[in-house]
DNA sequence: AGCAAGGTAGCACGGTCGTACTACCATGTC
DNA sequence: GACATGGTAGTACGACCGTGCTACCTTGCT
């Protein structure tokens, strides 16, 4: 037997790799050439990992969603106030430089997903799996009591996801949303769920 | 003199062939040789309106925002209600095909502004441009008495863009957000205005 | 020590890329 | 009708693309 390596480990080295190259350059610059130089390994040897461009892109963008999925996971899940569901939702608003990157890579990966059916359905995938947590703090915020029972959990779900998204977008751009307001934004719209 | 040619007209033209192909196949297909086939002339004649690949994605982007600011500032201004505003907010939003097309490509490039400066103004420039929209729908509607006068505007305009955003992102997805289930979002928040 | 197998590097291939350049065509002016 | 000029097509070039392939190296088992 050779050396075994960790190849899950190895996709994420190639995937970050892939995301400083989307962050500096946009996704048109991801080859499997440019990625192996930017992860310092040769080009033959990234393809025994990641065999072609589609998984390469593919890999990247389930990193993304795999991160952000864990963090969203591992956070405190007893959830009784609006200042805990704000920092709970706050793992999926790009608040920092690393998340901004991550969603940034996130929406290049979005746009490029045309023809790639791939990374359409881990499009589909990432929306979706935004509306259960929406979802699922709603709940925990509503067995505390601090939602109007008249309220339909599910419609709030999706009032709220478009909320995040929209926030998302302003922290993304230079001088859209500051962090402290968006923060703000959210708590003033969850404490608000509370009256009918 | 030999024939004269429209040159913004020929590029309207090239711009849109360069939609079509970014929403059938993403970004990265987009060359100036895709693009001159696309568009059914020869990538020489091409490079005659548009010389560089910057320019050809430039002219793309655009055309978009010339498109989306044209609609907004040909609509109706005379707001005085908020199914009036809500109408005039909806030339910004992506209700029909047309329009979900012309954000994903809006999406695509944005994406794609790393290493674009060109690019990264014109995001800036969109972004900014949907944000004075947001503040001239807020003060018709203001000065129809329809928005509670202890309301800061400038603030009232962020909300809105953020939820503009938020919405035109839920849209753009197969299953997110329906026109009908968006324009009711829009409605309420307006309305909630009115109050204190 | 020998060997099998996984990891790595690198080359070769046909193709496409952006771009420069040149020859040709069409047309308005004289 | 000649001709200058702007539009168009086509070719050429060097670089890079995705991908297949082979030769080496490293390592763990026997």
């Amino acid at each position: 037997m050779p050396r075994l390596i960790d190849h899950s480990e190895r996709r994420q080295e190639l995937a970050r790799a892939t995301w400083r190259l989307i962050l500096r350059e946009g996704v048109s610059a991801v080859s499997v050439r440019t990625v192996a130089a930017e992860a310092g390994v040769s080009a033959g040897s990234l393809r025994h990992v990641l065999p072609t461009k589609a998984e390469l892109l593919g890999s990247a963008m389930e990193l993304a969603i795999e991160r952000a999925t864990a963090r969203f996971l591992d956070h405190e899940r007893r959830v009784g106030s609006v200042p805990g569901a704000v920092r709970w939702l706050s793992e999926l608003l790009p608040l920092d430089d690393e998340r901004r990157a991550e969603l940034s890579i996130q929406l290049a990966l979005v746009a490029e997903a045309g023809g790639h059916p791939r990374l359409r359905e881990l499009r589909e995938a990432a929306y979706d799996g935004v509306g259960t947590a929406c979802l699922s703090v709603l709940t925990f915020l509503a067995e505390a009591g601090l939602v109007d029972p008249s309220r339909s959990l599910p419609a709030e779900a999706v009032r709220l996801q478009v909320l995040l998204d929209g926030l998302a977008l302003g922290l993304i751009h230079r001088g859209g949303v500051s962090p402290t307001r968006a923060r703000r934004l959210l708590t003033d719209h969850l404490a608000s769920l509370a009256a009918g």
